[in-house]
RNA sequence: GCCGACGUAGCUCAGUUGGUAGAGCUACUGAUUUGUAAUCAGUGGGUCCGCGGUUCGAGUCCGUGCGUCGGCACCA
C-alpha cells in the first residue's frame, strides 16, 4: 500500500507503484490532460516516473513557475533532434534550460543566423508530430556503448566523467534522437508548443575550458503562450533603447575611439556627471570617517613583485621601461595605500585608519571582453583601504556593507544580489587566515541580517572577498562594489601598528570600493534610470529659454543668478520656436526648462517645464531658485540651512 | 584571446550582376521673433575603417591588420 498525499493535504491510496500520470487521471481527466511532470518529495521528476513508496507530490502544469524550466530544457532537446535532422555530422553535447530560455552545444558545425528559421522550421515539425518523449534508466557501460554507436564522443565522455558509483544512467528518447539526461522532460515533443524561438548563434567552449574545442551554441527561448513571449521580446527591445553605449551618444555624454581601445572620452556633460559622482563620494565618505590620499600612477614594478601580482596578472599589466627600470602603470592601487600607511609609526588608538583614494587604474583586459563603460582597460575606482585590528575586523566590515547599500539606495539601485567568494585554489596565505577571514565576512553579514550567495573559488588570490552585483538593462549581471579581506599585504609589505602592549603586530587590511568602477557604475546607472538623471546629478541641470529675442536680457540675467548658486544652466537663445527648444532639451532628458515670455520677464517669474511632464508651473524667480538649490543637494548629506 | 557577424557623412541608414557615392536628421547661411516635443529656403559635408592584392575599373571580390557587436573564456 503506497500512500500519496496531495498539497492540500487530501490522501490517495494505491495497490503498486504508481506513475505521476496515473495519480492525476485519479484526481482528475483535466489534470491528467494538462500535467507535465510531478515533484516528488519536492523532487521534479518525469509523469512516468513511478512513486514506489509513501510520497507528498504535487501535479505541475504550466501554472507552475518550475514548468517552464521543463519546457525549455525539452525544447532544448527539441533543437539538437532538429539540428541532428539537418546536420548529420553535427555531434551533441548539452543543452540546459538558462534564465530565459535555453541553449544547445553542438560540435562540428559553424552555424549563421540566417540558419535559425530553417532550424525552427524543423523544430516545428518535431513538435507537430508529437513524439512520446521516454525515459529509461539503463546500465553506464550500455549506456556508454549506446552513445559510441552513434559516434557522440561528448556524450561518452560525459558518461565517462560521472563519479565511480554511478551505475545507471537515463536516457530519452524521442522518435529516433537518443539524449543522455537527467531530465525531467515534458511527456511529448507536442507539448513544447508554438511559443518558441531561436534568438542567436554564438560560440562556448566545450567544458567551459578555453583550452578546449570551440563549440556553436544555439540559443532559444520557450513560453507557454505567444503572449508571453511577446511580451519578453517587448521588454528587450525596451532594454535596448536603454542600452548606456546609445544613450551617451544621443545625450553627448562620452564616446570611444580606436586609438584608445577600452578607454573613455568623456565629452563635457558626462565628465560634469562623472566629476558629480565623486563629489558625492567624496561627501560622504569623510562623513564616514575617512581620509583621502593619491598616490602615483606609475610605480615600480618591485612593488608588484612584492605584492604578488606580478606572478599572478604581469599579462595583464602595462608596463614602462626607462633607462632600464621596469614601471608598472598601476592596475589597483593597493600598494600606494600601503606605503601611504607605512609612514610614520601607527599606534592602536589610531585604529581603524580608512584612506580613499579615486585611483585611475589600467588593466590590459582581452580585447572580447571590452564592454561599453562596463567593462574597460581604464578606470577610476573610489577605492579605499581600511587598517584595523583584529578585534575591529567584523565591526568595519559591517560599516562598509552599511555604506556600500546605503549609497546605492540613494541611486534608486534596491536589487543588490551579495556574493562571498571564497579562497581560490591558487593562492596564498594559510588556511588558518582564510578560515578566519571567510568567517568574518560572513558573519558580519548574517549578523545584519543580509542574505548572500557563496561562490566557491572565486576569491582574489590574497583573500576572500563579498561582491555587490546588479543586473544592466538586459539582464546581465555586473560587479560594483566589493570588499576584500586581507592579511596578505600586511605580511609582504610588513605593516604594523603598535598595540597596547608595546609590541608591533599586524593589522588587518580591508579593500574596498562602493561604486567599484565610475566608469561601470556610471554604465549601469544610465541604463537603470534610462539617461534620466536625477537634478543633483544631471550635466545640465537647468536650461533657459526665451520666447522671443526680446527677453534675451532677462534670460541671461536669471542664468546668471542660477549659476552664482551653483546650478548648471545654460541658456538657448537660438533663433527658434519653443516647441522645437522644449522637443530638443527633453531629448536630452534636461530636468528642468525655464521658459520666459514676455510676461515672465515683467512679473520677474518663470514658467517651469520639468523632465517628463508637459505640465507648466509658473513661480516667482526667487521661490523657483530655492527650489533649485533644494533639488541639487547631494542626497543623505547634512546641509546647513 | 577564441568563434561568428559587422565597419559608407556628426547620427540613422540605402547603394542592383564590380562602372567613379545617396537620403533623412544634424551642422552652416538667410528669412521668420515665434507660448511648451520638429518654421521655411538655401549651402556644406565622405581616405566608403587601414594596408595589400585581383581587375581596364573595387564601397562592392580576395588576403591581412584594427575596431565594434553577440556569445565563450577572463575580470587583482
Amino acid at each position: 500500500m503506497i500512500e500519496i498525499t496531495l498539497p492540500d493535504g487530501a490522501k490517495l491510496q494505491f495497490d503498486s507503484p504508481v506513475s505521476g500520470l496515473q495519480i492525476a487521471q485519479k484526481i482528475s481527466a483535466g489534470l491528467a490532460e494538462h500535467a507535465l511532470a510531478i515533484k516528488v518529495n519536492d523532487t521534479l521528476t518525469d509523469l512516468t516516473t513511478r512513486v514506489t513508496e509513501d510520497a507528498t507530490i504535487s501535479i505541475i502544469t504550466s501554472k507552475n513557475p518550475e514548468s517552464l524550466t521543463i519546457l525549455r530544457h525539452t525544447a532544448a532537446h527539441v533543437l539538437a533532434q532538429a539540428v541532428k535532422n539537418l546536420y548529420p555530422k553535427a555531434l551533441v553535447t548539452i543543452g540546459p534550460a538558462i534564465e530565459n530560455g535555453f541553449y544547445y552545444d553542438f560540435y562540428g558545425i559553424i552555424l549563421k543566423e540566417e540558419d535559425l528559421p530553417k532550424i525552427e522550421a524543423e523544430m516545428a515539425k518535431i513538435i507537430a508530430a508529437d513524439l512520446p518523449i521516454v525515459r529509461q534508466t539503463i546500465n553506464r557501460a550500455d549506456a556508454v556503448r549506446l552513445f559510441e554507436d552513434k559516434g557522440e564522443r561528448y556524450k561518452v565522455e560525459l558518461i565517462n566523467d560521472m563519479p565511480d558509483d554511478v551505475r545507471e544512467v537515463a536516457i530519452y528518447t524521442q522518435g529516433d534522437y537518443v539524449e543522455l539526461c537527467r531530465g525531467p522532460h515534458l511527456p511529448s515533443t507536442g507539448k513544447v508548443g508554438k511559443a518558441f524561438k531561436l534568438t542567436k548563434v554564438a560560440a562556448a567552449y566545450w567544458r567551459g575550458d578555453a583550452t578546449k574545442e570551440s563549440l556553436q551554441r544555439v540559443y532559444g527561448t520557450a513560453f507557454w503562450s505567444e503572449k508571453e513571449m511577446k511580451a519578453y521580446f517587448d521588454l528587450l527591445a525596451e532594454a535596448e533603447k536603454r542600452d548606456h553605449r546609445k544613450l551617451g551618444r544621443e545625450m553627448d555624454l562620452f564616446h570611444f575611439e580606436e586609438y584608445a581601445p577600452g578607454d573613455v572620452f568623456w565629452h563635457p556633460r558626462g565628465w560634469t556627471f562623472f566629476q558629480t559622482l565623486i563629489s558625492y563620494m567624496r561627501r560622504r565618505q569623510l562623513a564616514e570617517g575617512y581620509v583621502e590620499i593619491n598616490t602615483p600612477q606609475i610605480m615600480d614594478k618591485v612593488l608588484w613583485e612584492t605584492s604578488g601580482h606580478w606572478d599572478w596578472y604581469r599579462e595583464n599589466m602595462y608596463t614602462t621601461t626607462i633607462e632600464e627600470k621596469t614601471f608598472a602603470i598601476k592596475p589597483m592601487n593597493c600598494p600606494g595605500g600601503v606605503l601611504t600607511f607605512k609612514q610614520g609609526i601607527t599606534s592602536y588608538r589610531d585604529l581603524p585608519k580608512r584612506i580613499a583614494e579615486f585611483g585611475r587604474v589600467h588593466r590590459y583586459e582581452a580585447s572580447g571582453a571590452l564592454h561599453g563603460l562596463l567593462r574597460v582597460r581604464a578606470f577610476t575606482q573610489d577605492d579605499a583601504h581600511i587598517f584595523c585590528t583584529p578585534e575591529q575586523f567584523k565591526e568595519e566590515c559591517q560599516r562598509v556593507v552599511r555604506f556600500m547599500l546605503d549609497i546605492y539606495k540613494d541611486f534608486g539601485l534596491k536589487d543588490v544580489a551579495i556574493k562571498l567568494s571564497t579562497r581560490p585554489k591558487e593562492r596564498i596565505g594559510t588556511d588558518a587566515i582564510w578560515d578566519m577571514l571567510e568567517q568574518g565576512l560572513a558573519d558580519a553579514l548574517t549578523d545584519m541580517g543580509y542574505k548572500y550567495t557563496i561562490n566557491p573559488g572565486d576569491g582574489a588570490f590574497y583573500g576572500p572577498k563579498l561582491d555587490f552585483k546588479l543586473k544592466d538593462a538586459i539582464g546581465r549581471e555586473w560587479q560594483l562594489g566589493t570588499l576584500q579581506a586581507d592579511l596578505n599585504l600586511p605580511e609582504r609589505f610588513d605593516v604594523t601598528y603598535i598595540g597596547e602592549d608595546g609590541q608591533k603586530h599586524r593589522p588587518i587590511m580591508l579593500h574596498r570600493a562602493l561604486f567599484g568602477s565610475l566608469e561601470r557604475f556610471s554604465g549601469v546607472f544610465i541604463e537603470h534610470c534610462a539617461g534620466a538623471f536625477p537634478f543633483w546629478l544631471a550635466p545640465v541641470q537647468v536650461v533657459v529659454a526665451p520666447i522671443s529675442a526680446e527677453q534675451d536680457d532677462y534670460v541671461k540675467q536669471i542664468a546668471h543668478r542660477l549659476f552664482v548658486a551653483g546650478i548648471r544652466v545654460e541658456t538657448d537663445l537660438r533663433n527658434e520656436k519653443i516647441s522645437y527648444k522644449v522637443r530638443e532639451h527633453s531629448l536630452k532628458k534636461i530636468p528642468v526648462i525655464l521658459v520666459c515670455g514676455a510676461k515672465e520677464k515683467e512679473n520677474g517669474t518663470v514658467t517651469i517645464r520639468r523632465f517628463g511632464s508637459d505640465k507648466q508651473e509658473v513661480l516667482p524667480f526667487e521661490e523657483a531658485l530655492k527650489l533649485f538649490k533644494r533639488d541639487a543637494r547631494f542626497p543623505s548629506v547634512e546641509y546647513e540651512d
